[in-house]
DNA sequence: GGGTATTTGTCCGTATGTATT
DNA sequence: AAATACATACGGACAAATACC
């Protein structure tokens, strides 16, 4: 056989549950049954149930048993669009979005630091790696469920030209880009997203309840902002679990209307 | 004991990666060395390293041993930009964008397919389930690298109505997008896309040669195009493995220039 | 090419711990 | 408290891939 026996059992189950006849949320036999079913130890089993863990297609409660998993209904956000509102992240702004679907979003306070600019940063920001940069950190929530981790940095310099309030942790309700706008003239015209994937640290698998073993992903987006004189003036860093997010973004003329895509793979407008 | 013993090693493993005293391509201790060295037995060794494994921190090779990632050399793809390029997915245009780079694209044949909608098809071309469409299918490797898989889908009625060149797997060179517009005079004024996250399926493991555990996902792009009526005319969906891909966007006044994040996290432009 | 040592991969059996019902 | 089910940990045996002589 080119296969191992572990890897047939996983390929039986999940053809199985990709052709419908293991439904999601509905149990599967447990180690012992599937032990005795395929003539294998039970070790060789849980072997075959981790790999579909890692997969993604099931899940397991101790205690409980083994069941296929039932996706979550995903959170979709809008990165381009209305460029009046474009890049403006931090605050309000997308609080209405979430409450235009009934959802309930909830931001932590914003935690804010003074840091000496490493290479990643230094270089979306331009400056020379060690400038101070200002960090402000958010981490969001919908519906009680953690939904991402956002750390927007400014030169420090904006600070010394007069823009204070970038130093206090209260939220800056009219939003920063207007906030920059306001007090020092600084105009954002526009932005670029970076948008990677990868594991998630400790701290980011703490927050968002993912599994330990790192199996759920987590998107991470750097945006560059840059004002009229086409020089960056904020980078934020996003977070986002890729087990409950998806991202939108529309060029020249797009009908309006949601466009989500429901658990099961399908579509609705 | 908060932690079981494979967690503690693999935590202490990730210290030392992530703090670079072992750096990537760096072969770490076997396992019969790691045994002593932790005084756990060899299958527990292997818990550890499958742990980080799935975290994408090292990868074993039978024979060999285990050794610290190295991190490919992203590709990027710019998803929006110049809007007259908009949506110009098919064909010639991307090839271009990747020479300037000094990379050598390779496109598959076009496999061509006379499909029933489903569901997930159906919804993204507002057509009912079971309405013919138009399956135009493609592999894409750079480098010799294979880079993605893309199948767009057009209405059946499109070639009724005298686009009979969509049914030839010869590739349309002037791009479907102006071919459709030369035809038909159906214009694409924008697009939407819809980007996801997901483990891999078995053919997109074996194109991709991802590892099969399905440690790494792919990103499922959906991409529907609207003409001058609002209608869609077009469902491109295409799939990235996440480990090489990384994608950009701009909104607004953005200065030129590559921003490419390289292996080790840092940035250059 | 062949043979051998090394290293990881698969598979088994068993014992015990922990979470849930 | 007892039963059930998954989680952790150990030890052993052999297979498969690789490197080296």
């Amino acid at each position: 056989m080119a296969n191992p026996m572990y890897r047939q059992i996983a390929e039986d189950l999940r053809a199985q549950i990709e052709s419908g006849r293991l439904k999601p949320r509905q149990q599967l036999q447990t180690e012992i049954e599937l032990r005795e079913r395929y003539g294998a130890s039970r070790n060789t089993v849980r072997d075959a149930i981790k790999l579909l863990t890692t997969l993604g297609l099931v899940e397991t409660r101790p205690g409980q048993g083994t069941f296929v998993v039932s996706k979550i209904d995903p959170f979709v956000t809008t990165l381009s669009g209305d460029p009046s509102q474009a890049g403006v992240t931090e605050g309000a702004s997308y609080l209405s979005e979430v409450t235009n679907r009934n959802r309930v979003a909830e931001n932590s306070p914003i935690q804010l630091e003074i840091q000496q600019a490493p290479e990643s940063i230094a270089a979306g920001l331009w400056i020379p790696v060690g400038t101070e940069v200002i960090s402000r950190h958010e981490k969001r929530s919908i519906d009680d469920t953690p939904w991402s981790m956002q750390t927007s940095y400014y030169p420090m310099e904006f600070v010394e030209r007069g823009a204070r309030r970038l130093l206090s942790s209260q939220d800056i309700s009219e939003g920063t880009t207007q906030y920059l706008r306001e007090s020092l003239g600084i105009k954002q015209v526009g932005y670029r997203d970076l948008i990677t994937v990868r594991a998630p640290n400790v701290i980011e698998v703490e927050f968002f309840k993912l599994p330990s073993d790192g199996r759920v992903s987590v998107y991470e987006i750097f945006q560059t902002a840059f004002d009229g004189n086409a020089q960056p003036m904020r980078l934020t860093v996003t977070i986002y679990p890729t087990d409950r997010n998806q991202f939108i973004f529309e060029v020249g003329q797009v009908p309006a209307g949601q466009y989500e895509r429901s658990a099961d793979g399908s579509s609705a407008s």
